[in-house]
RNA sequence: GUCCCCAUCGUCUAGUGGCCUAGGACACGACCCUUUCACGGUUGUAACGGGGGUUCGAAACCCCCUGGGGACGCCA
């Protein structure tokens, strides 16, 4: 039985990445083509743990995208039977039966030592790594500093010589040299285990037959098969698919371009069309049809198809590709339904109700008043920054400052956005008012709205941020230089005006 | 810095030694349709990164260079 999985990464948004979804497309490809199963596991090793809310939103949006997973060897569910509870100790007993056998052993090295010790390799232009300081600790000596309370990880040992080869469904075999492989921690400090080992466990504990995953994989796959055969367990088949790229060829992220899966959402594609592009990304069908849906792509499956050149995901085709569902797909009634269904969200209708209906004179005025919710980026130029205060340049500054600190506000909501930009407007020593300004043209388009505060609330962090990159370029952009200058302000702001505790 | 991966139009791609004077799609331009715009139709500009081999024959196979990306955490 072919079983596959997607690992998912919880964020503190709890908004999937469209990587995530391109993983996993090709992942459910592959199990429903060869009829098997396709399970997702959704990672909470970290500190960073997914809420039962963020939970829920990552399956959200991929049932949105029509990825439909399989129930896991314990029809538990994509979470279970590998949570919290019962997990540590599945780990733990693991991490036990790798110090039995010797595969791994006892690291009481601080960080400081090893950062010392990090520090000297790349001064000798060695690849950073573990030096096996803790390798040479006697049992007595161990257990005696384990039983004074000394904080200590489990390292997993790696041959000091030889070639790890590793074959990949979609390349030629890979050899990493031993010695470029890291003695991995597998046990945290705190008890947890990190990704390494509870990659491996879970993937066995689950029967996974073949990973596909990203290709930023590749580098720590020694580790992996090694701990495959420390356990003394098969190894699935190894697959790793190409990156997505912004426009500069770089990895994707939400700097450069709209990540998650909900902006898409928000911003009113289809899913079918959304699922369709990520399908076109490394892959096509083999008779060059561009449009086509999930089981179409099932139907015609090739791993072998994928071209390993990173992508760019330029989202001009996906909406010329959106266009084409919506007016080939849809009847005009499946039409209304759909569009009805993605306007009229309730719970987001009475958010905005509120703030426009002091502003009201008759109804004919909601449309102009919150038309800029519903729709695209504004039409704006860098004349519709004119102010009487604020420059353009101080509209760009203000604008780029303001985008930083929204990434860091916590929960998404009207009250921690507004203290982030009243704290901002301190730091920059202006009025508050003033430093709206651009927010407000950025957001809404024009200065004479509702609040800009509230209406980023219910945009929603990808929505703002997607408006503020379009304000940017609207005011002619930032060239290198000036990024780098204003990001070291921004690192001044940051460092001078931290709270006292 | 060390290691690894990758390389066809601006972008997504077809291409597994002759069908390639390199095909399709997006974007862009032109024209047609149309009261406007869009849609649709026709059409144009545009690519095998460079250098060596192998071969009767190379976009395809090999080597080198170059370029791009990724990985080097008690993150995943």
């Amino acid at each position: 039985m072919t079983t596959v999985r997607t690992r998912i990464a919880p964020s503190p948004t709890g908004d999937p990445h469209v990587g995530t979804a391109y993983i996993a497309l090709f992942n459910l490809c592959f199990a429903r083509q060869h009829g098997g199963k396709f399970i997702l596991r959704i990672e909470d090793t970290d500190q960073v743990r997914s809420t039962r809310k963020s939970e829920e939103d990552i399956l959200a949006a991929l049932k949105w995208l029509q990825l439909d997973w399989d129930e896991g060897p314990d029809k538990g569910g994509p979470h279970a039977p590998y949570r919290q509870s019962e997990r540590s100790a599945i780990y733990q007993q693991h991490a036990k039966q790798l110090l039995e056998k010797g595969h791994a052993f006892h690291c009481f090295c601080t960080a400081e030592r090893l950062d010392e010790v990090r520090k000297q390799q790349v001064a000798d232009k060695q690849q950073p790594g573990y030096d096996g300081h803790c390798m040479q600790l006697t049992v007595a000596e161990v257990d005696t500093r384990v039983k004074a309370g000394e904080p200590y990880v489990i390292r997993m040992k790696v041959p000091r010589e030889g070639t790890c080869v590793i074959n990949d469904l979609l390349r030629e075999p890979v050899e990493i040299e031993w010695s470029q492989v890291d003695m991995q921690v597998l046990m945290k400090s705190d008890g947890l285990p990190t990704y390494h080992l509870a990659n491996v466990v879970d993937d066995h504990l689950m029967e996974i037959t073949h990973v596909i995953r990203g290709e930023e994989w590749i580098n720590s796959a020694p580790k992996h098969l090694l701990l495959y055969q420390y356990f003394g367990w098969q190894a699935p088949v190894l697959c790793h698919m190409p990156l997505l790229r912004n426009a500069d060829k770089s990895k994707l992220s939400k700097r450069k371009n709209p990540t998650s899966i909900g902006y898409y959402q928000r911003m009113g594609y289809m899913p079918e069309a959304v699922i369709n592009y990520l399908g076109m990304m490394g892959w096509s069908m083999p008779d060059g049809n561009e449009k086509f849906s999930v089981e179409e792509m099932v139907a015609n499956f090739d791993i072998k198809r994928v071209s390993l050149g990173g992508p760019v995901f330029d989202t001009a085709k996906l909406d010329w590709l959106n266009g084409r569902y919506l007016r080939e797909t849809l009847s005009d009634e499946e039409f209304i339904q759909r569009f009805a269904a993605w306007a009229f969200q309730p719970e987001k209708i009475r958010q905005i109700i509120p703030l426009i209906k002091p502003r009201v004179e008759r109804f004919s005025d909601v449309a102009a008043l919150a038309g800029f919710f519903f729709s695209s980026v504004p039409a704006i130029t860098a004349a519709s920054f004119t102010h009487n205060k604020l420059s353009a340049e101080e509209c760009l500054r203000v604008l780029q400052f303001a985008a930083w600190r929204i990434e860091e506000v916590r929960d998404w909501n009207r009250d921690s956005i507004e203290q982030a930009l009243v704290q901002l407007a301190a730091q920059l020593g202006v009025k508050i008012r003033d430093l709206l300004f651009p927010l407000f043209i950025a957001i809404a388009g024009t200065a004479v709205s509702t609040s800009v505060i509230d209406s980023m609330a219910i945009l929603g962090l990808d929505m703002s941020r997607a408006r503020m990159r379009h304000a940017l370029t609207a005011l002619g952009g930032i060239s290198g230089k000036q990024q780098k200058v204003l990001e070291k302000e921004y690192q001044s702001l940051q460092t001078t005006t931290a709270p006292a505790e």
